[in-house]
This record gives C-alpha cells, structure tokens and sequence, in this order.
DNA sequence: GCCAACGTTGGC
DNA sequence: GCCAACGTTGGC
C-alpha cells in the first residue's frame, strides 16, 4: 500500500467532476512524463491511497481524496489524431503512455499550497521540493497521515 | 503575463 | 554523448 499526489487541473478534472463521474473514476488521461508514467505503469497497486490535487488554478492545493482502482493500461489518447495528448510515435503494438484509473472517495475542505508549505512535517514532501513540476508524485505513510489527520481531519 | 525550473529534441 | 535551443509546467 503506497501513497501518491496526484494534479489535475480542475478545469480539465476537477474533484467535483470525478465524483459525478460514473462510480466516482476516472482514466487518468494526459500524463505525458516518464517519471510520472513509470510511477503508474510499475508503482502503483489497486488500493493505492491518492491526495487529488488542483493545479494551475486560482487556489492550487488538496481538494479530495482518491484511490487507486486498476493496474495500468495504455492511455487511449496517444492513439487520437484529434486528441490534444495524441503522440504519432505510439503504436497499439508498442504503446507508449500507460495510465490507471482513480476512484476518488471524499471532497475535502481545500488544503492550500501555503498550508502544505507552512507545515514543518511536510518539508520533505517530494511535491514541495524546488523546482518541482512531476504531476504524479509519491507521499509517505507519515506525510498521508499528517494530511489526513491534521489537515483534513 | 512573467519567469524559474526542468524535460525533450536534434545537430554535431 | 554533449549541449544549446526550445517547449512545458505551474505558482505568482
């Protein structure tokens, strides 16, 4: 059982939008990164805890829980020529892009980017770390514990 | 819109 | 394999 911060935009996939989703998942489409692919691809496991997390927006930070629902599979929009994440190097036969899908599990008060900062506990989250842009990133037993208790309560 | 930081590309 | 140029991310 491992622990990940997952972003999206919410103007893309919001945590509202993947609780009305059918049975709260989503396909986590778009990544196109090797780190954050290889976390999906060889990392992550059914059950998997998931901090959603808003970017790129007017408040950045925590907005709900998830879990992790499926192995990976290729992402089906490097096979799309209309699709904005279409990639021609990818193949059905030698597909490129692996992705899960995430059960999202609760809405949660928004959890800032400041308050995440501001937390001693958290100095060592991967997600904090300078210069950091990985959409996908691993969290510790003690930093999922901590968000979830003190934060989120 | 700005810009720091980082990843990718492609010429050599 | 190096590295400059370029593109992207994402907070502010």
């Amino acid at each position: 059982m491992r622990y990940w911060l997952m972003k999206s935009e919410p103007d893309e996939v919001s945590i509202d939008d993947a609780l009305a989703a059918p049975r709260q998942t989503v396909a986590w489409t778009g990544v196109r990164n090797y780190q954050a692919r290889n976390f999906m691809r060889d990392a992550m496991q059914v059950g998997d805890g998931v901090l959603f997390y808003h970017s790129s927006c007017p408040e950045p930070g925590i907005a709900g829980l998830a879990e992790v629902v499926s192995t990976s599979y290729p992402d089906e929009t490097q096979f799309d020529p209309k699709s904005p994440y279409y990639d021609p190097k990818a193949t059905r036969e030698t597909p490129r892009w692996m992705l899960v899908d995430v059960r999202a599990t609760k809405k949660t008060r928004l959890v800032s980017l400041a308050e995440l900062r501001a937390a001693p506990e958290l100095a060592g989250m991967q997600v904090l770390q300078r210069g950091n842009r990985l959409s996908i990133t691993p969290v510790s037993p003690a930093e999922w514990k901590f968000i979830c208790k003190k934060l989120i309560g």
